[in-house]
RNA sequence: GCGGUCGUAGCUCAGUCGGUAGAGCCCUGGAUUGUGAUUCCAGUUGUCGCGAGUUCAAAUCUCGUCGAUCGCCCCA
């Protein structure tokens, strides 16, 4: 037999309502807030991937579905969002409608090894809002997220964390302090932050082991070095979440790991699931659109995982699509033509309906339209179909009585009240 | 890419010291030749993940491999 590749799934059709519901409220949420739907492609010019995320960075490095075209043009199966809105952006022309609100929800693909809550093949659900630059903007993508994230039921035992990264004014300097700081400690630090000091001595700030994460607490923090726009940024933000009353908390050690984030960084954390906390992260990036040969154009976003959001709905999934409202049960070879005419002018009252196609004896039918969880079984027979009339029983109460085929869309539309 | 644990029926799992595989659920038929919970009777479910090795004999021991899971790394 011919399994799945690793890290990849079905979403079965009792998992996938729970998935539609999650995208319905997205598309109802963001709406509110004036975002609309851009619906990208899966793969990208390999180029696009590597300039926006980072040359250095894991994803392009090491995590990217890469592969040549039949006319040798290195394509990629796209491994975050943020890079194929802003190419859009770009090549739309929307730097003269701004300010431009998208959101996109899809597949993501990243060569990882797999764990709970991270596959190969993951979906996001993202917005990105370009042209402003104040904090205004940062604080209503925040509390965008949490609304919808509460809306969904997500509400409890979320974390809101924030931080600033600063910028190409502020971050050099910064960076530098950090460094020297570290190579007074070099001797105490893991093995992998050692060797990290050159490459992204950032990142040893949120390095899990709990030596590095001492001599990280006690590190100089970006935060007490911000330049004054930085500074002034970071303290209108917090006010404009504090006028909300958005609980947030403040992070000097969070780095985000895409090298395009600058000044404003988030995330959404939870404690339950195991070492992928975050349910959501984002920041700014005001300097791609420029890096990417755009003009200089301020830029926030955030992705959310659906497979982490609908592990923590967990009790909540339904293992069962959901029931139709009648079954039909066929009984006898006369029977079906009428039964199968019944069954349209009832689906044509908008009323949920399944034939039992499989034919069987009653007894297996009526079984059937049992484990279906239909309320009411319309069953038509030979004789039924004779007489153009039907059974109608209800379920629960075992009820049964004879409703004429003509009759039976009104019916049941009022039984089923 | 590295390390720990685990892979037996569609599902949940049992399988002793190595002796050629079981239960429950589900499913099918019947008791009831046209009526769903329940009950009773009968029945089907298998490459024991895959491949090699050791052995008279392997689900069981060894090695490899694939997959899942947890952690590292990284990230949504």
């Amino acid at each position: 037999m011919i399994r799945v590749i690793r890290g990849v799934r079905d979403i079965l059709p009792g998992e996938a309502v729970q998935w539609q519901s999650v995208e319905a409220e997205a598309r109802r949420i963001f709406g509110l807030y004036g975002f609309h739907e851009l619906r990208t492609p899966i793969m990208e010019r390999t180029e696009l991937f590597a300039r926006a995320v980072g040359e250095t960075s894991d994803i392009v490095e090491k995590e990217m579905y890469s592969f040549p075209d039949r006319k040798g043009a290195s394509i990629s199966l796209r491994p975050e969002g943020t890079a194929s809105v802003v190419r859009s952006f770009m090549e739309n022309g929307f730097e003269r409608q701004l300010p431009w609100k998208v959101f996109y929800m899809g597949p993501m693909f990243r060569y990882e090894r797999p764990q709970k809550g991270r596959y190969r093949q993951f979906h996001q659900i993202g917005c990105e809002l370009f042209g402003p630059q104040g904090p205004l903007a940062d604080a209503e993508m925040m509390a965008m997220a949490m609304r919808y994230l509460g809306q969904i039921g997500l509400a409890e035992g979320l974390t809101l964390e924030l931080n600033s990264l600063g910028c190409p004014a502020c971050r050099p300097a910064y960076r530098e302090k950090l460094t020297s700081y570290l190579e007074s400690k070099k001797e105490a630090l893991c093995g992998h932050c050692q060797s990290r000091m050159d490459r992204n001595p950032l990142r040893i700030l949120d390095c899990k082991t709990p030596g590095c994460r001492e001599i990280a607490q006690s590190a100089p923090h970006m935060k007490e070095h911000l330049c004054d726009d930085c500074q002034s940024h970071f303290d209108g933000l917090l006010a404009h979440l504090d006028g909300m009353q958005l609980p947030y908390q403040i992070n000097p050690l969070m780095v985000r790991g895409l090298d395009y984030y600058n000044r404003t960084a988030f995330e959404i954390t939870t404690g339950d699931l195991g070492a992928q906390n975050a349910v959501a992260a984002g920041g700014r990036y005001d300097r791609l659109v420029a890096d990417m040969g755009g003009r200089a154009m301020p830029a926030i976003g955030f992705a959310m995982g659906v497979e982490r959001l609908v592990l923590l709905l967990g009790e909540q999934n339904q293992t069962t699509p959901p029931a139709p409202s009648v079954y039909m049960v066929v009984a006898g070879p006369e029977a079906e033509a009428v039964a199968l005419a019944a069954a349209e002018s009832i689906r044509g009252a908008d009323i949920t309906l399944e034939v039992n196609l499989q034919g069987g004896g009653m007894r297996n039918q009526m079984k059937k339209a049992a484990r279906s969880g239909a309320a009411i079984t319309v069953i038509i027979g030979d004789h039924e179909a004779a007489q153009k009339v039907a059974q109608c029983k209800v379920m629960e109460s075992g009820e049964q009585q004879e409703i004429s085929l003509a009759d039976l869309p009104e019916r049941l539309k009022s039984d089923l009240k």
